[in-house]
DNA sequence: TAAATTGGTTCACTATTCAAACCTACGTCT
DNA sequence: AGACGTAGGTTTGAATAGTGAACCAATTTA
């Protein structure tokens, strides 16, 4: 573990719900040393990736995510190719649809749509990490994702977010495996309850997964046959997004998702 | 100079014009040592600040940087607030105006909009970083921000962008010390000919400059009746973004401004 | 095919970082 | 006022982690 990646380390731990952390809160998070993490702290904001609220001292993420973000979507306009695709399958199907990338910790919501169903409906809070281990995306992204994903996630404990999360190496590898045979991942409430989700993967140039579309509906609204009509739509904006991102996807996969 | 703060400074390096920048590259931008730079590189990709491009081995910002900029204006959301103030003063005098944030390198538009007039008009370049010394926003930031940012910039050796680009430390300083006697920052043709720029600072809690509003006309369209005019309506933009930022302004700045 | 360029790795040396203790400021309870 | 708890921040010698010259391998260019 270097220097650096502890530092950076530090600025996973911000979310929605958490815009700012203090110093000691900062230590007990990461458990690093009091000097240390100041340290860090005066180094990441010198960089501009934090600035300090004068009265509280605490900390929040600085101007310069902002100025990163904007290069990163303006020559590489992930947001802006995915987006039309999320937004036709979520008014399609009336479901909530999100696309996906993978983080160090997790996946975390590059755009999502509401889809608006008159009855209940799955909320989503965004920049939110989703777990690996217990939501489709997460799942996906193991099974058709580069290797070093499933690895770094197996060293990891599971965390139990529902009655049916699953907590044990062998009953995640078992969701991946079918993952894999059948060309989409499927969870029932393993992240909340009521939730049923599926996913897929989209694909880069060469051909490796390098985010995920997935579909969240309550889980009363999901049967058996109902899940493959929606995977089907699933599968259609998947190929359109990889397509549209100059990528490719393996003919096995290919023929799996034709054949749904 | 620790650590961390080189690793990040290599972030810097990244722009519109130039999305992708390889090992060597970055060696020659930065001056480190390659085996140095090389290590950087390999913690910032592994937090997920930056992805490798397969083919070209060459590293482009990542993920992470998408996550983090949500998270942010989600919880402090300066664009959405801002957004509305600069396009009605666009549209207002069909002129181009931005709001900008100081980066560690200068400054860097948050959001921009172009106001469409018919005849010539000033092009922007989004996430480009405007040289402090040379743009009215520099100025003006450097007029009524925190000490350090103009102690860190007159350190600086100053880039020469057109034949009337101030290049010494006392006409920088001079037009400092006009900005802060007008209430705003002007600067006629020292970033790109044919543009003439004024700014103004915005305040956050702790009345303390934390970016700036500008608007930038050709140089032909600029006289003193006419710009006395422009720095009153971006007075009152700047005020309201000012109160919609829960910020205040110094009581002498609010008369300064009241009395253009 | 030889030279140049690029990405990446190794390892002895040493400069940076770590952890524990200390300092200051502020709020609060007695 | 005094004692206590909590927060942000600083200093220290010991130890760990970073450095960079030299190396290798694969492409690209001459």
């Amino acid at each position: 573990m270097t220097t650096i990646k502890k530092a950076l380390g530090l600025l996973e731990h911000f979310s929605s719900s958490k815009p700012e952390i203090g110093l000691i809160e900062f230590r007990r998070l990461s458990g690093f040393d009091k000097g240390t993490v100041h340290r860090y702290l005066t180094s990441l904001r010198y960089a501009g990736f934090l600035e300090q609220n004068q009265k509280t001292r605490a900390y929040r993420l600085g101007p310069a995510i902002i100025r990163l973000a904007a290069v990163r979507e303006q020559t590489f306009p992930m947001v802006k190719i995915i987006a039309p695709h999320v937004d036709h399958l979520a008014n399609t199907t009336q479901e909530l649809v999100h696309a996906s990338l993978p983080q160090p910790q997790g996946m975390s919501a590059l755009y999502y749509k509401d889809g608006g169903h008159s009855g209940t409906r799955v909320g989503f809070e965004e920049a939110e990490i989703l777990p690996l281990h217990a939501t489709a995306s997460g799942i996906s992204m193991m099974a058709f994702g580069p290797s070093r994903i499933l690895e770094a996630e197996i060293t990891r404990p599971f965390q139990k977010f529902t009655d049916t999360t699953p907590l044990t190496v062998d009953s995640v590898k078992a969701l991946i495996k079918e993952a894999q045979k059948k060309g989409y991942a499927a969870t029932n409430q393993s992240f909340e309850d009521d939730v049923y989700s599926i996913a897929m993967p989209f694909f880069d140039a060469d051909a490796a997964a390098i985010g995920t579309l997935a579909l969240a509906t309550p889980a009363t609204r999901m049967d058996s046959s109902n899940c493959v009509a929606l995977a089907r739509l699933l599968a259609n904006t998947a190929l359109s997004v990889t397509q549209d991102l100059g990528g490719s996807i393996t003919p096995k996969l290919a023929k799996m998702w034709d054949d749904l």
